[in-house]
DNA sequence: AAATCACATACGGGAAAACGTATATTCACT
DNA sequence: AGTGAATATACGTTTTCCCGTATGTGATTT
């Protein structure tokens, strides 16, 4: 990763995809693959090709546990972005509160089961 | 304008010209066409184009006054949606120093002199 | 070792966005 | 009325981005 640069950053927050994981693992503390898929109705390899340009831009950090690979906020992200994308979350509920709903309706999540998806 | 959404809003400042645009007019309180033209060294119809847009989502207004038309931040842009570009603004002075320093060096302003440009 | 699961990546096609150039519009000034 | 200045838009081209599908990887299970 270069640089942090606040066009790479908007960049990143201008697809619907990638706004919505943002903002999802943003309000979830930290989601694994599958349950973005499932919470945002998308297929596998989309959401890992979005997700995979986050980490690269620095937005997001991953985490490799059992079988899972969790997702969050990159807390070396700069402060000024932290604020931007706690701004957009409280703000937006109605952006992303369908794509929480099915992810708290979601069944065997990987925290509390043993099988994923 | 239709609702006013976060997607749209990141999408518009996910461009170079547009995005610097923002930071200027947003540092300025107002400019006008020819002068975003000087302090970006670009094309008038290339920034003329990106304006048009800004305004059409409604992140900037316009006003005509004389020969010119100025540009300012909307009024009615959301609260978080403004404190998403002054947090931007005053995080990233690197990024528009070059613009800002052109501007400032530019000669015959519109608002203080008769001919522009 | 074969199969399965969770995830990542490669590849080619298609849509959307940005561009340069030319031209239109609007207004001021003579 | 004609000219020039400031700005906006139209049009065709190029570039950028996103997607579906297929396949790869690595770990675990049987």
């Amino acid at each position: 990763m270069e640089q942090f640069n606040p066009l790479q950053f908007y960049k990143c927050l201008a697809d619907d995809t990638r706004l919505k994981v943002m903002l999802l693992v943003s309000h979830e503390e930290e989601l694994c693959v599958c349950e973005l898929v499932v919470a945002l109705e998308l297929s596998q390899p989309k959401v890992s090709r979005h997700l995979a340009q986050l980490r690269q831009c620095g937005l997001l950090s991953d985490r490799k546990q059992n079988q899972w690979v969790y997702y969050s906020i990159n807390k070396a992200l700069p402060e000024w972005a932290k604020t931007v994308l706690t701004q957009t979350l409280t703000a937006n509920p109605s952006f992303y509160e369908n794509d929480l709903t099915r992810l708290n309706t979601m069944g065997n999540r990987p925290e509390r089961a043993a099988s994923c998806c």
